[in-house]
DNA sequence: ATAGTGTGTATATGATATATATACGGTATG
DNA sequence: CATACCGTATATATATCATATACACACTAT
C-alpha cells in the first residue's frame, strides 16, 4: 500500500476556539506553502486522518472541501484526495501580499492605541535579527 | 433629561463576521481607551443603543455584560450603565503590552511565511511616517 | 402614595455553525 | 467477484448568535 500523506505533521489545539477544521485547512496550506507537498500527492485520506486527530470524519471532510473550493487540492470519489498547486512560488507569493495587506491595517490598529514606531521595529529586530 | 453617551458614536459592520455584540464591545472601548468616556460616565441605555443600531436589546445587553465581566463599566438595575476606569493612563499601557505580545506571535507568522525584514519596516514607515 | 416613563432582567425561541455516527456508493486488485 | 481501501450522503446533537416579549426596579411629577 502506498504511503499517503506520510511527511504531515498536524495537531491539533482542541481547546482552541478556531474550529479544527480550520486548524486542518491551515497546516495543510502550510505543508503545500513549504513544500513538503508538491502537485498530485496525496493527502491522507479522511478517515485515517480523521483516526490520528480523533476527530469524525465529517471534521476531515469539511477541511477537504474547503480547500478544493480554494484550489489547494483534488478529490477523486473512491481513489483519494491530492495536491493541486500548479505554480508554488506564485502561490506563496500571493500569500505574502495578502499578509502584508493584512498587516497595514494590523499596524493603522496599532498605531491608534498610541504604540511608536520603535516599539515595533525593535520587535522586528527581535523576530528578525539585526 | 440626562443625555447619556451622547458622544458615543458606533457603527455596525452587519456583513463582519465579528459578531455584532463583538463590535460593540469594541467601539465601547475604544471610546474609554481614547478618553472619550470618563469614570462613571453613563453609557446609552440598551433599549436606546439597540434602536440606534437596529439590533435587538438582547444583543446590546450582551455586549454590555461582556463589558461588566471585564470590568469596563458596572450596571445599576433600574438606573443605567456607566464606565467604570480607575486609571485610564495603566489600562492604556496594559492595552498596549498585550497588542506588542501579540504582535510578536504575528511578526513570527509573517517571518514563517517568507516576508523580510525591510517589507515590515518599509511599511512601518508608511503608516507612521518617517 | 402613585402613575408614568425610563432603566435593566428573565424566559422562550429560532437560525446557523461546528462536530458527530452510521449507512451508502465508487475504485482498484488479488 | 470479494475485499479492502477510497469518498459521499443522511440524520442528529450541541453551542453560538440573535430575536421578541413579558417582567421587575428606580426615579420623578403629580
Amino acid at each position: 500500500m502506498e504511503e499517503r500523506g506520510g511527511q504531515m505533521k498536524i495537531t491539533l489545539d482542541y481547546s482552541s476556539p478556531m474550529p479544527m477544521y480550520e486548524q486542518i485547512k491551515e497546516a495543510i496550506k502550510q505543508n503545500i506553502y513549504k513544500g513538503y507537498l508538491e502537485n498530485n500527492d496525496p493527502l491522507p485520506s479522511i478517515r485515517q486522518l480523521a483516526k490520528e486527530l480523533n476527530v469524525s470524519m465529517i471534521t476531515t471532510k469539511r477541511a477537504y472541501i474547503d480547500l478544493e473550493h480554494e484550489g489547494f487540492i483534488y478529490t477523486m470519489s473512491g481513489r483519494g484526495t491530492f495536491v493541486k498547486i500548479q505554480d508554488l512560488s506564485k502561490a506563496v507569493y500571493d500569500r505574502q501580499q495578502k499578509l502584508l495587506e493584512e498587516c497595514k491595517d494590523y499596524f493603522v490598529i496599532l498605531k491608534e492605541a498610541g504604540l511608536k514606531k520603535e516599539q515595533l521595529t525593535e520587535l522586528i529586530k527581535e523576530i528578525f535579527g539585526e
